[in-house]
DNA sequence: TTTAACGATGTAATGTTGTAACGTGCATCG
DNA sequence: CGATGCACGTTACAACATTACATCGTTAAA
């Protein structure tokens, strides 16, 4: 049922599956539907700290975003706070966890739930992401085939990005 | 070509599929001949790390080896002694690392080199491994069709296993 | 047989990432 | 008003990881 990646079937299927990719203050328009979709308020700090996170093309540590922040509001915000809200951000899917960077990146398409796999280059530290639902999907029923339930894909690929090769 | 994971053929591909899945002293001896083959030596205190870490079915953080380690010599050994020697592990296929723990296994069948899919239970911390190679090469192949070389797949799941469900 | 080179490990210090515990301010609602 | 709940602040600390340099033993060249 699933392609190999580099059939035209694979391709047509991936073409076929594509969301709204914002950026800029389009993207923080989505973020700020998104959280208060779900019940949670768009203060003025999860702005900040939101906004911040998207300036990022790689991923950026919570250490980073404190920084920036801490600029931007001319205080100093400790790392504790951007964390409680980073963890608030990637339970409401405006932000994921890259494990294999202990980093965090903005969800370009925020409101839209599934699985992501992304490719995080060694050189220079940019993160893309793919969607490939089909592979995804393919991990977690192998996952719950060994018995496993509420199952997390965590699906990352390091190596050399095309600029770097 | 991917059969999903509830299909027979899938069941039949994943039983085809299968190593001398080592335990205790045979996996200690199979690390031996596999970094001997690699060019490294084995030595005491690379033994000693690679027997704790063997003892551990959850994964073992480098401050955890070090502590047992340090008790099994009755001396100090500084967690900067065993993360050369788990890097050196990584390298050389004896150990993994799993990212989304900050932790590192034993590989269970040294010498056999390809990608493992790890299942990590949130609540008990045990970690067992799938092996699938169709999925892990279908992840490969989307990685180097978005123009990515070298590629270290890096696929975890999270979740409940069976015994905590 | 010195001595240079190298690999493995030791030691100390430091940097980075993540959490826990508790306090404060502010809005809402009875 | 006072009670409740939530967001955020502050401090301290725990856990994970790296850097720089020293020591020791073996091997290889002089």
């Amino acid at each position: 049922m699933i392609d190999p990646p580099h059939t035209s079937a694979y391709i047509v299927r991936m073409a076929a599956h594509h969301h709204h990719e914002h950026a800029g203050a389009s993207l923080a328009q989505a973020a700020e539907a998104a959280l208060v979709e779900a019940g949670e308020q768009w203060t003025d700090m999860r702005s900040d700290i939101f906004a911040v996170l998207a300036t990022f093309e790689k991923p950026a540590s919570a250490y980073d975003i404190a920084d920036l922040v801490s600029q931007k509001r001319g205080k100093r915000v400790a790392p504790n706070s951007v964390y409680r809200i980073l963890d608030l951000f990637v339970a409401t899917n405006l932000a994921r966890r890259v494990e294999s960077a202990n980093a965090y990146i903005a969800n370009s398409h925020p409101g839209c739930l599934h699985d992501c796999i992304f490719l995080i280059c060694d050189s220079c530290g940019t993160a893309t992401h793919i969607d490939d639902d089909a592979l995804t999907m393919s991990v977690r029923a192998a996952a719950e085939h060994a018995g496993f339930a509420q199952v997390r894909p965590v699906i990352e690929v390091r190596g050399k990005c095309a600029d770097c090769g």
